[in-house]
DNA sequence: GGGAATATTCCC
DNA sequence: GGGAATATTCCC
């Protein structure tokens, strides 16, 4: 269905990264944060042990976390003290964000777009070291949202197209049948028209 | 005994190539060359499949070629007519030059002193294509030979060293037992020198 | 975490 | 064969 996933735009490890983080059996030991925005290794051991070597060419968590890094994703401090489990993000991996898979880059080929000065000039301020908030993920996430709408908005356009077309055709094979429904397909978008059947309508 | 061989100093993939080349149980399937001089992949299939994985992190002959490559190997004709045995060579790694490893690099860091000018000046000569003789195999392979040679001197004077040592903390624990042979065991290679007993002599 | 070396894959 | 991308390891 949606086949414009662009997944061999889409590193190999980034794949494998979200069948990981997504397949339910091994939700015990890896998953999805509670809103699909980040995911947790729950059991570090386990999951090195049995989870990685069926994706990757060893059994190592660190290289793994290497990888992580390496594609941008950021560790999550754990809310509760202590606490095992780890914690990644990357504002482009989300549960239903298979889509921007493509955008999240390797190493330090970042796009400079990511730099914009926020409207406040960077003038120096050495009255106080500001820990100033960093509203860097906001941003690249307003972008990532802004983006699937966008994407969900031309899924849906074709479909919607895909479904008229079948539609009219059934009907036209309806109108060349002797003893079905004369009536012709009205176009979609009509307000205020009479309730009438067409292919249009149905959507 | 010879522990400057600095393994630590060679790349793994070399270590294992040693150590894959000269293992005899799987010397069926590759295997050194008559004289050490190269080594064989005699078949190509059982050697990716069941040699590769043992030491590597995948079972890919492509990928073991590549690694050959990077390390600046060479593949030799067979000689034979249609042989699908492959063969590969490198100056700096012979049967008996385990100590040459760490003189293999990788890739283009090659030393400068590999394109001294053959005492023949660089000066276009136009006239023909000459395919001109390749003589760096062969000045890298006397280089090799008088360093391996260098350091076996340097090995069997450590060696002989020791020995005498040895020998002579054994007579002169004899020497101090009462009643223990006085005659000294008869030296080996003297000719027509008088018999005397000395360490050195034994050797 | 990340730089850098090494290993593996992919592609020409 | 080798360039280049990706993966894995090693080390700070």
């Amino acid at each position: 269905m949606v086949d414009h996933l662009e997944l061999d735009k889409v590193a190999p490890f980034l794949i494998k990264l979200f069948e990981i983080v997504s397949s339910p059996a091994s939700d015990n030991l890896v998953c999805w944060s509670e809103h699909g925005e980040s995911f947790k290794i729950v059991d570090r051991t386990k999951f090195a042990q049995d989870v990685l070597p069926f994706y990757f060419k060893h059994d190592n968590l660190r290289s793994f976390i290497r990888q992580l890094n390496i594609y941008g994703f950021q560790r999550c401090q754990n809310s509760s003290g202590r606490d095992r489990t780890m914690e990644f993000f990357h504002p482009m991996f989300t549960r239903n964000g298979m889509r921007n898979l493509k955008d999240i880059k390797r190493g330090n080929q970042s796009k400079k777009n990511d730099t914009v000065e926020d409207g406040v000039d960077e003038v120096e301020q050495p009255q106080a070291k500001r820990p100033r908030v960093d509203y860097s993920t906001f941003k690249t996430d307003v972008a990532r949202l802004q983006k699937n709408l966008e994407e969900f908005e031309h899924d849906l356009k074709q479909h919607t197209l895909q479904v008229q077309q079948k539609l009219a055709y059934i009907l036209s094979a309806l109108d060349d049948t002797p003893g079905a429904v004369q009536q012709p397909p009205a176009d979609s978008e009509q307000r205020g028209s009479s309730p009438e059947l067409s292919a249009g309508a149905l959507l």
